[in-house]
DNA sequence: GGGCTGATCAACCGAACGGTTGACAACGTC
DNA sequence: GACGTTGTCAACCGTTCGGTTGATCAGCCC
């Protein structure tokens, strides 16, 4: 119930079955037995992959009936991109700095070669 | 040697050592020591991640005499990015279109009650 | 060459993971 | 109230994972 960590949310995503849930999900809510139908596994199984998912905090259950359906929340998907593009930024600064300084450098014997 | 697949970007970042080990190389290459130092694990564990961080085409090894500067690399990063993205939106648009659907509803007594 | 340093390889261990089956709870329907 | 449907809980099983220790390889330096 606390802030979901990206610890799981990364985990929650790193197995494929998970993600293709999240995929068909953007493209509505859905019941457990309908987004356990594709998959050659039990419908336990897929209920465990939910729940992982709501864990991560990825996608929330409401009730209907004896139905559960499920809800993506776009919102965690914020907590990885942000994480992620401050790396990327980082990196990719850092490596424009280095091209940089690379093209202002005359042609050093000592250099050593790229990588094809 | 393969594309990178998302399954090992998004398992390799499931783990909290190895997401520490990108953040500290996004400012820099770092041997397997220097990254391995702050850590309370042995030298060979440290290897072990940043071999996992590698096949998932996050990071890349060079030779430096008996050393292996690791280098973070940024293209990956925009692999996941983009998968995230495509979810993010589609979720938030049927989102958005939701809410104007609600907004634009009159009071209904058919309709079933809204979650507090 | 001998020794130190840096890093990996190999075998092993316990915990976690993804899957199974079986039982069962909750709800709508007849 | 019995029954079929939907979904979860519980126990179990094999594999993977993160960690360990010990051995080994590769390269610098004296």
């Amino acid at each position: 119930m606390g802030a979901p960590q990206l610890d799981d949310v990364f985990s929650a995503l790193a197995d494929p079955t998970r993600r293709d849930i999240v995929a068909r999900l953007a493209d509505g809510d859905a019941t457990v037995t309908e987004l356990a139908g594709p998959y050659d596994v039990s419908i336990q199984a897929v209920s465990k992959h939910i729940s992982v998912l709501e864990d991560a905090g990825l996608v929330s259950k409401t009730v209907d009936a004896q139905r559960r359906p499920v809800h993506l929340e776009a919102e965690v998907f914020d907590l990885m991109t942000k994480w992620i593009e401050r790396y990327r930024r980082r990196a990719e600064q850092r490596y424009r700095r280095l091209d940089r300084v690379l093209a202002a450098m005359p042609d050093d014997p000592s250099d050593d070669h790229d990588d094809t």
